[in-house]
DNA sequence: TGTACATCAGTGAACGCGCGTTCACTGATGTAC
DNA sequence: TGTACATCAGTGAACGCGCGTTCACTGATGTAC
């Protein structure tokens, strides 16, 4: 039966926050229409009254998650001033970051699945990767590294990205590893990006 | 019928070999059985004379593939000398190997698919990675940046596959921000690596 | 404000399809004598 | 070396299943008068 404007603009939000988090825990090609439909709320065709296929929906919770995180990552702090790289290092480079992919940063979850999607889901992950890579950059101080702010913030975002990928993959059967390689980010990413030596990362 | 034991070796080699292929290029939920098996010349109901699932097949292809890809990148040179780190940089940040998912390094192809898969798939993948790792470590020289050898051959290999996984994720929308950023992994991963400037990386 | 009715978000049965896996069967291989 | 036969890799039809998508229908909404 017709719903209130407002109620279908509600659904039509559930299903993106909803399609966003099961896309990153367990995949596009993972996840039916059919589950993403149910934690909304609704039944399975209700769906294709708000997106003509799966595809646009992933493309959607894709620029939305993109949107959140990002938002959410470089809002400025209470002193009202923008984040340091350390803010960004603790995010990524967290336990609780890495145990959490549905809800923490799609580049993170779904980086290596990206080129095989549709031009539009590139589109928005480029706009999403360039966005934080330019608030990444305004973070940076001077470094012993003979090269740019924008090569370095470029190279910070490949590590971060890489990184939590990898220590996700390997987690289960060598969790060592993972938080070996967590630390090391945390070191080498942080003198990268200029930061004095002891004084958050360590 | 049945068939010569080196005849039935050559199937199972053709099977995992078309499998690493098709796996890298299009994900593990993204190829069917019957895809994999007409590529190595055989009928679907073959595969389970060698494997008893899809997702042991994929064990075995992830392994292989890891195996031959880094046994051909970290081959000494015909001086016998082991490769340096300019050779790791040149094999991983060339538009040859971005644009070539199905024949270069699984974990660059899959590296955010792995937490998603079984953990014999995570121990391989474990495996690969802490290999290439040690490789790039013997790699490296003295670097400006305050941290161990096994730190920076770490962040360099996070940096390595997650530079790679973007730059292809976002090649077809933005082939320019692709190149830069492979260009930027170059500079300060060369600089990580202990490189004297202006010599192979510019 | 009240009435009539067109709209359209959402329902749920049904669609064809391709998936991973099973299985009865085939027939060359390779072993036992 | 020759013969008899058990083995088992590979074939191809068939299985149930869940997928993405369609569609006739429902009925509250919201508009026109």
């Amino acid at each position: 039966m017709k719903v209130t404007k407002e109620k279908a603009t509600e659904n039509r939000t559930a299903l993106i926050m909803a399609a966003s988090r099961l896309f990153r825990e367990r995949g596009i090609d993972g996840v039916g229409i059919a589950e993403i439909c149910k934690q909304a709320g609704l039944t399975h065709g209700a769906l294709y009254a708000q997106f003509p296929t799966k595809q646009a929906l992933a493309a959607e919770a894709l620029a939305d998650g993109l949107t959140l995180s990002n938002r959410w990552l470089t809002a400025p702090g209470e002193d009202g001033k923008p984040p340091t790289l350390a803010h960004y290092l603790d995010y990524y480079l967290s336990p609780g970051s890495r145990d959490n992919m549905g809800g923490s940063c799609p580049m993170t979850a779904s980086a290596s699945e990206i080129a095989r999607q549709d031009e539009s889901i590139s589109a928005s992950f480029g706009e999403g990767f360039e966005q934080l890579a330019q608030a990444i950059e305004a973070a940076l101080g001077k470094s012993h590294i003979n090269a740019s702010e924008r090569e370095r913030a470029l190279a910070i975002m490949a590590a971060l990205i890489g990184g939590v990928a990898v220590a996700r993959g390997v987690v289960k059967a060598n969790p060592a590893l993972s938080e070996q390689l967590m630390q090391a980010l945390r070191r080498v990413l942080g003198e990268l990006g200029g930061e004095r030596e002891g004084r958050e990362v360590n």
